[in-house]
DNA sequence: GCCGTTTTCGGCCCGACTGTTTTCAGTCG
């Protein structure tokens, strides 16, 4: 897919034509059209070929034929004459909070600066004081900026945010006398990565609130300590902001906060054309609000339903909410079991029964113990005398508890020639087959591609792990033509997995939901080595909401029973 | 450059903050 290649190359476009000091709308339509198309979960080039690039929104004749252009040649010819007049290193100053294109262009032109070593070392000798609109001051803020710059840290994953976002809320409200409190932005999102956290407050004294926040054991930095904002540094370099709004607009508030910017801007245009406006205090005809207290006013007043959270990006959900044809997300609670947990008999370290317990304590009715298979000496893979134990092992436990069911299941390798680290044999006796991929990541694509199709086609393969293998913090996806995989997954009836490993999420969120499109089933699995690693639970359900996912899209919401009639059919 | 139950031309989200101004430009979220 090259979806993502093209996105960035509109992103810079826009950079570029923004340095240049080009309309700002144009500007703003290459951005469109880069996120719209980084978003797609469909192949562009299929889309190329079908001749429908028009249909996606934001790309009109201009960028469809640029589009085409890169498609079959490598490159489009405007690009790259852009990129003639504006280095690298130039696009780099914009990155420097409170540098924007206009400034960079001013130093640029009036004193040759390109580059951020240059911009400090003019700054520290006092040459840009005396440059229109510039002063002391701005020049302080310029040096700031680029310290900022290079201590921020990269996003950080979800599943490691959360986990601080929980214990300073908790800690918080002990603290604090706040009446309500959440956490908006990507986070309430539950986007796979969190650059920094915003938590939202009412309450009535919003400085000794402020106060008691920044007064907060896990504080590092203070950053900002005001009436109504709050802004504190945790180890990890973590941002997170507290905001205190009051009552009346608490609504309108977190709906903005919680963005994501695109689907705001869409509301309001939205609420432009009927004669209303939006903001962070209220919704308002004319002068008047006529709402803003609750979040769900936002939306009814512009004739829609509310919008959950995790689908606010602009990816259609807004038509679908005027339509009253937003999908029933799945919940949490819709989990009846967990589908890929390791034990202690390979490199998880919790005992099965453990697993049992701490499974049922989640009101599972069911877990399956997928251990790694023989040819993965380094994380302990069973060889098929000890998978044999251990099935013995899983059916004594079975008659010994009740309330759960613990399933025998395997994670078997997909070698690097296609076949399975077990005998068919093996894998029939099992309850549960999980295959995946985790050697020769740097195989063709066919090569890849082949692979999971051979393992989708073994009848006794249930679910593939893991289908993409990236690591969110370290490793990017092995190239594999998803298009195939869904479609050969829709054909054999064998479910892909979210794998909810906080660092991996694998499927993602767009991938899952074209998967399901392509009439796939998924299943979640929390890829656990531990009983403390079940909660990752959550963080696939996120993913599954943020990929529209039902109830039915699921295997893992169906009962005990209605799952082992999938096994045996299957 | 995109888009159209107000428009095929003339629009294109909204508000706050900062630092520089003497009414506003630039930047940010």
């Amino acid at each position: 897919m090259k979806n993502r290649e093209i996105a960035k190359l509109f992103e810079k476009m826009a950079d570029m034509l923004e340095f240049k000091g080009e309309n700002v709308f144009k500007i703003n339509a290459y951005r469109k059209a880069a996120r719209v198309i980084g978003d797609l979960s469909q192949d562009i080039d299929k889309l190329n070929r079908e001749g429908t690039l028009r249909d996606i929104p934001g790309v009109g004749e201009g960028i469809a034929k640029k589009i085409k252009e890169y498609l079959e040649t490598g490159q489009i010819s405007k690009y790259e004459g852009v990129r003639k007049g504006v280095p690298d290193d130039l696009l780099a100053m914009m990155t420097i909070p409170g540098m924007g294109p206009k400034t960079v262009a001013l130093v640029h032109k009036t004193l040759g600066i390109s580059s951020i070593a240059e911009l400090e070392e003019a700054v520290e000798k006092g040459r840009l004081r005396d440059l229109p609109g510039m002063g002391v001051k701005k020049e302080e803020n310029i040096l700031r900026g680029i310290a900022l710059l290079r201590q921020s840290g990269e996003r950080i994953a979800l599943g490691v945010a959360i986990p601080i976002l929980d214990e300073i809320v908790a800690e918080f409200k002990r603290r604090a006398k706040v009446q309500k409190i959440l956490p908006a932005g990507s986070l309430r999102r539950m986007k796979e990565t969190i650059g920094d956290i915003d938590i939202l407050v009412t309450g009535h004294d919003g400085r000794k609130i402020i106060k008691a926040f920044t007064e907060l054991p896990q504080v590092q930095e203070i950053l900002a300590a005001g009436d109504t904002k709050g802004s504190i540094i945790v180890p990890g370099g973590l941002q997170i902001d507290l905001r205190v709004v009051p009552r009346a607009s608490y609504g309108a508030a977190l709906q903005y906060f919680t963005g994501s910017k695109a689907h705001n801007i869409h509301l309001r245009e939205i609420a432009k054309t009927k004669g209303m406006k939006i903001s962070e205090y209220g919704i308002f005809r004319g002068d008047r609000k006529i709402g803003g207290r609750k979040e769900e006013e936002i939306y009814t007043e512009l004739g829609l339903a509310w919008i959950p959270p995790e689908m606010r990006e602009d990816r259609g959900e807004i038509a679908l909410a005027a339509q009253g044809k937003l999908p029933r997300l799945v919940e949490e609670k819709d989990i009846r079991g967990d589908l890929h947990v390791h034990s202690n008999w390979s490199d998880g370290s919790a005992t099965i029964e453990q697993i049992a317990l701490a499974a049922r304590k989640r009101g599972y009715q069911y877990v399956a113990i997928c251990d790694h298979s023989q040819s993965l000496k380094f994380a302990g893979g069973l060889s098929e005398r000890r998978l044999l134990e251990q099935m013995e092992e899983i059916r004594r436990l079975n008659e010994k508890f009740s309330g759960i069911v613990v399933l025998a299941g395997t994670e078997v390798d997909i070698k690097t020639d296609g076949s399975l680290d077990y005998p068919d044999k093996l894998l029939e006796k099992l309850d549960v087959v999980v295959a995946s991929i985790h050697s020769g990541f740097k195989q063709p694509e066919e090569k890849i591609t082949a692979r999971l199709l051979s393992a989708l086609d073994n009848p006794h393969v249930d679910i593939i792990a893991h289908p993409t293998g990236r690591l969110i913090s370290s490793r990017p996806p092995y190239l594999v033509s998803l298009e195939e995989v869904f479609a050969k997954a829709a054909e054999t009836g064998t479910a892909l997995e979210i794998n909810a490993y906080y660092d991996r999420l694998d499927l993602n969120d767009t991938h899952c939901k074209r998967a399901a499109e392509m009439g796939a089933k998924l299943s979640i699995g929390t890829d656990a080595h531990h009983t403390d690693q079940l909660w990752m639970m959550r963080l696939g359900v996120a993913v599954a909401r943020r990929g529209w996912l039902e109830k039915a899209d699921l295997l893992n919401t169906w009962s005990v029973q209605r799952f082992r009639r999938f096994l045996s059919g299957h």
